[in-house]
DNA sequence: GTCTATAAAAAGATAGAC
DNA sequence: GTCTATCTTTTTATAGAC
């Protein structure tokens, strides 16, 4: 396990962060070597190119994901609850760097797309064990989704009637019921 | 009702095909131009700026999103299977609109995040009568949101495991027995 | 209404000093 | 490893001819 360079991982950090509120457009070279504190000659040392930065954060996610199925899978709540709840959630390392990649990938990022896909599939993986038949799993699939597009809306001007605390468990009792 | 220019709806037409395939950036003024088949200054007589040419599509989708609510309204299979229906489907001139819209939205267009905001507020309000509870209501929502965020993914590189003729079929079914 | 030409700013990338 | 300076291309926008 060798360490990245701490610059390495602030420039990435600032990627994300940029993607995700201001989206694909304001993350540039430039943009994303200030809010890490660095040049961008410095930025381009680690990086360097734009797609070489744009390679590295989905290798993060790839890592990420792997984590969080791990984590999930040995939640007291059960897998289908802990998965949907890990969903709404939208501060987690994780959630960040899938809305992230997801801008890459609605800019024509390939690799970027295919991560995402990736990704789902470990979900589904992890969650077919768990539900009922293949419908069910799909629907439990399709609320998860869906709580992530919202997140993305919810981040920019209006914020939605995002489900709070009481709702959102009635929710997952809900889909939980539906499908296990 | 005053009949727009044709060559101004074509360059909206190219606008929202090239935010679709290729992504926000991609979208450029000259990009739109060539692909509407108008030189730059053509455009520019339409749309006096980029804003103003994004401003143009968000009033379009508000307006197709109020003719298909009326549609669903009215259709033989009950709302709710109708409303799951037309989500899957990325063909449309609702569908197509609503996915350029969501890339101006992630891209920090303030007015095109609330315009998404108050089309989902126009189905929630069309399908609350046929729910059985808000808790349903919302699962209905949802994944008619996941079968939108799939199909964002979709459009890019690796088509996923998008619900065919008879697995769609069951997953509205279940969601029907579900939430009605 | 539609075009060409061009200005002004911002983007990605390179070179070389420290 | 990190910086400044500079080059090239792209993007938005303006001016003015037709």
């Amino acid at each position: 396990m060798s360490r990245p360079p701490l610059a390495r991982e602030a420039v990435l950090d600032a990627f994300t962060r940029i993607l995700v509120d201001d989206g694909e457009r304001a993350a540039t070279m430039d943009a994303t070597a200030r809010a890490a504190g660095v040049s961008k000659g410095g930025l381009l040392y680690h990086f360097g190119s734009k797609s070489a930065l744009e390679e590295a954060l989905v290798r993060r996610l790839e890592e990420l994901a792997r984590e969080d199925v791990a984590e999930i899978e040995s939640a007291d709540e059960g897998v289908v609850a802990a998965h949907l709840r890990s969903s709404q959630n939208t501060g987690s390392p994780l959630d960040v760097t899938i809305l992230a990649v997801s801008r890459l990938a609605q800019n024509g990022n390939d690799a970027a797309s295919s991560s995402l896909r990736r990704v789902r599939e470990l979900w589904e993986e992890s969650l077919r064990p768990h539900t009922r038949d293949e419908t069910a799993l799909q629907m439990v699939l399709l609320v998860s989704d869906g709580l992530y597009f919202n997140a993305v809306l919810d981040l920019n001007a209006v914020p939605g009637p995002s489900l709070e605390g009481a709702a959102l468990d009635r929710l997952i009792d809900a889909v939980v019921t539906a499908t296990t």
